[in-house]
DNA sequence: TTAATTTGCACCTAC
DNA sequence: TGCAAATTAA
């Protein structure tokens, strides 16, 4: 293949992208084309004759790999058949190596079927260790301890090295709950998300031969946003490039917000200590950004010391000033946002999807929400509670894990009692007794519970049933698709029947949820059709919810800065710009640091135009509290921003108030918090929404993966309209309109 | 053992 | 304010 798609470079970004042999720090500012160069070096190198097989690139997100797999394949002319057929190498850290520890799992004394841990699972084991040791959550809160336990492994740093360094009181229980943790992780064929990452590097350290395996398969290594990765992400990469030395990695230390996760910004000041011999190369142009866009930015970033020397600059033009809004409240401050939105949209004919709200913490998300309930725009949240976290889907989850790994106690406590079934903490602590005694899992004591003494006569048949019906699934699971034994565990739990007496609105969305689910999965089927349910569980423990986002859909955004980070959109509102909340109130100087740095993404993701934010007045902790404008923006340089100072009252917003106060009665209003994008949207959608089609029953209908069916029912409308489809001879499936993608065929 | 009620705390982000 | 844990009643 030809070379020739290197003309749409620039010059530093066409000599990084040949610089093919050795080490190579790619130091890209906002929107200098960071992600541009990371797909050209791979289709360069593929060009050059590098079979893709030796290439590893690692993303942080599965959104940016998937992006960066598409661009790739398409540079290649490689056809999108089954979307991961070209994709084996390019991922997140976690669920690369997850997929690798899958196949070494038995060098390192794992099962291949281990179950991923999630935080909330971690949480609950060290809960569980604490309170065997009778020591006070007062004193030793689980959620700091896990915390600690999560950078230590971030960092390296085992339990027995831990325990030889305790100073303080906290340091030796520390050292004794990890310790406990971790041998507790290990009997239940377990991993938590730091694992995925510490496992690897135990077993390179200990299997050369394994090590020079992956060496040899991975002779080219890129990175991307290289800022962010942790002490064992770091040591991680050092140990697979040692042989071949090919490490391009691509970063910005402008852009390093996640030290609270371990992130260690050294790592990309120190490449170039690390790696003498390296290449380095500035992306200092940036495409994305007005003039005044930038120069604001860099004034943001200079009052910060701990950083590389660069300065970004433009070719675009000058743009808008930037406007700092002042509002009289959180809800003045939602309505004034939906007031611009309209009118810009009306004005500069921007799209709904043109524009992004961003914001420090989740909870301003409510009251933004509320603003665009009322004022009738279409939104998006991007974040908040993951659709994998909520409980209905989880508990279901618990099923499914525990089918493939019985040894999963934590999946085992979820399940047994969901539906209640009677089996309570009383009974779960003779499990743990007899279980801990015998030295075995909690599946396995439950189905020895005619042993156990104490437990009572009802609870023994309880649990003899729930093994039975684990049992059973275990054996299904071979003869049935993925998504058929989901469904057969959901419907014989009648886990729907159950939410629909409850009747409540919280229980309706439930049902929502749980239908989703069960499309998500039959999705995951058709998209691999060789996909196994442990690798269904692996994956969906490692998706983020950015990842799900669904950007064709003409809606508004609203997410926190630390999801916006790799994305771009012409029109960005950043809220809450006050003292304690951005930045959140910092101890230390580095953590401030972070905060503006943090600012600095959020103010660098827009294309033509930035808003401001902030309020004098602001709903913390369930009252109102007085609020100082940020101190960064006193750091932007004044000739740059225009000011909008709060007003009175005025009779539009009067009005506001009343139709809000007023719609708010509406039926389709009613729900309140927990929402996310799939029950967002309340307005119809606008042109360029996906395209539904439009049914009714005695449609004949196609969907990919159960092929053609009869609408023989439908339920709901708008964004929750649903389809009860005839599938078959007698395959009943209820499906949501707007996520089934169902083709109408008569 | 569970459901109902009160209390207590958080508003720090996410693979 | 809104959720989760703790406490009490049934």
């Amino acid at each position: 293949m030809t070379a020739d798609f290197l003309k749409d470079l620039n010059p530093v970004q066409l000599q990084a992208v040949k610089c093919v042999e050795g080490p190579e720090l790619v130091l890209a500012g906002a929107g200098s084309g960071k992600t541009k160069v990371l797909t050209y070096r791979v289709a360069y190198l593929v060009s050059i004759g590098v079979p893709l097989h030796n290439i590893l690139c690692l993303t942080f997100t599965n959104k940016a790999a998937n992006e960066m797999r598409t661009r790739i394949n398409k540079m290649l002319g490689v056809e999108e058949s089954g979307k991961r057929s070209y994709g084996s190498w390019i991922g997140t850290f976690h669920s690369l190596f997850g997929k690798i520890l899958r196949v070494e799992s038995k060098r390192i004394g794992y099962d291949q079927n281990f179950s991923i841990y999630d935080e909330d699972d971690s949480l609950r084991k060290v809960k569980e260790i604490l309170r065997e040791r009778n020591l006070s959550e007062d004193v030793y809160a689980p959620a700091a301890i896990r915390a600690r336990i999560s950078k230590l492994k971030n960092s390296v740093i085992l339990p027995s090295q831990f325990e030889q360094s305790a100073k303080s009181r906290l340091d030796e229980v520390t050292a004794d709950v990890y310790t406990t943790y971790e041998d507790r992780l290990k009997k239940g064929n377990a991993m938590d998300f730091d694992d995925l990452l510490i496992k690897p590097i135990l077993l390179f350290n200990r299997d050369r031969e394994a090590l020079d395996k992956y060496q040899n398969r991975f002779r080219f290594l890129l990175v991307d946003e290289y800022q962010d990765t942790n002490r064992a992400q770091y040591v991680l990469l050092k140990l697979l490039a040692e042989k071949h030395r090919n490490l391009c990695v691509v970063g910005d230390d402008a852009q390093s917000i996640y030290s609270w996760r371990g992130a260690e910004l050294q790592n990309i000041l120190d490449f170039q200590t690390d790696y003498p011999n390296c290449k380095v190369f500035r992306l200092e142009q940036n495409y994305r950004s007005t003039g005044k866009i930038l120069k604001a930015a860099n004034s943001i970033i200079v009052h910060n010391k701990r950083k590389l020397d660069k300065e970004l600059w433009t070719e675009n033009l000058d743009g808008e000033k930037l406007t700092v809004i002042e509002s009289e409240n959180d809800r003045d401050e939602g309505y004034k946002i939906v007031q611009k939105i309209r009118d810009e949209s009306i004005k500069d004919k921007l799209q709904l999807k043109d524009f992004v709200v961003l914001y420090r913490t989740n909870y301003q998300s409510r009251a933004l929400e509320e603003a665009f309930n009322r004022g009738g725009i279409p939104y998006v949240i991007v974040g908040g509670l993951a659709f994998y976290k909520r409980k209905e889907i989880k508990d279901l989850l618990a099923y499914l894990r525990l089918v493939v790994n019985p040894l999963d106690d934590e999946s085992f406590i979820r399940a047994v009692n969901f539906p209640p079934r009677g089996i309570g903490d009383v009974t779960i602590e003779y499990l743990r007794d007899f279980a801990a005694d015998q030295g075995t899992s909690l599946f396995n004591a439950a189905n020895r519970a005619g042993e156990i003494g104490q437990i009572q006569q009802r609870q023994r048949g309880q649990l003899r049933l729930f093994c039975g019906l684990i049992e059973k699934y275990s054996r299904l699971k071979d003869g049935l698709s993925l998504s058929e034994l989901t469904r057969t565990i959901s419907d014989e739990l009648q886990v729907i029947r159950l939410l629909k007496e409850e009747g409540t609105p919280e229980a309706r969305n439930r049902i929502e949820n749980i239908q989703e689910f069960l499309v998500g999965i039959a999705e995951f089927q058709s998209d691999n059709p060789q996909g196994t349910l442990q690798e269904f569980l692996s994956e969906v423990t490692l998706v983020a919810d950015v990842d799900r986002w669904d950007t064709q859909r003409n809606a508004v955004t609203l997410m926190t800065v630390h999801a916006a980070k790799g994305l771009e959109f012409p029109v960005v509102f950043v809220s809450g710009l006050e003292e304690g909340l951005f930045p959140l109130p910092a101890k230390e100087q580095d953590e401030l640091e972070e905060e503006r740095r943090l600012f600095y993404v959020a103010v660098t993701r827009a294309e033509k135009k930035v808003y401001l934010s902030h309020t004098r007045e602001r709903y913390r902790f369930g009252k109102l509290s007085f609020q100082t404008p940020s101190r960064f923006l006193s750091e932007i340089e004044s000739n740059l921003l225009d000011r909008e100072r709060s007003s009175r009252q005025t009779a539009q917003r009067a009005l506001w108030e009343a139709t809000g106060t007023f719609s708010q009665l509406a039926p389709s209003l009613d729900h309140v918090d927990g929402a996310t994008e799939e029950e967002a949207a309340k307005q119809p959608e606008h042109k360029e929404g996906r395209s539904i089609p439009k049914l009714k029953v005695g449609s004949i209908v196609h969907h990919q993966f159960f092929g053609d069916g009869k609408v023989i029912d439908m339920l709901g409308k708008g964004d929750n309209e649903r389809v009860v489809v005839l599938f078959g001879a007698n395959q009943k499936k209820q499906l949501m309109v707007r996520y089934a993608n169902l083709r109408l065929v008569k």
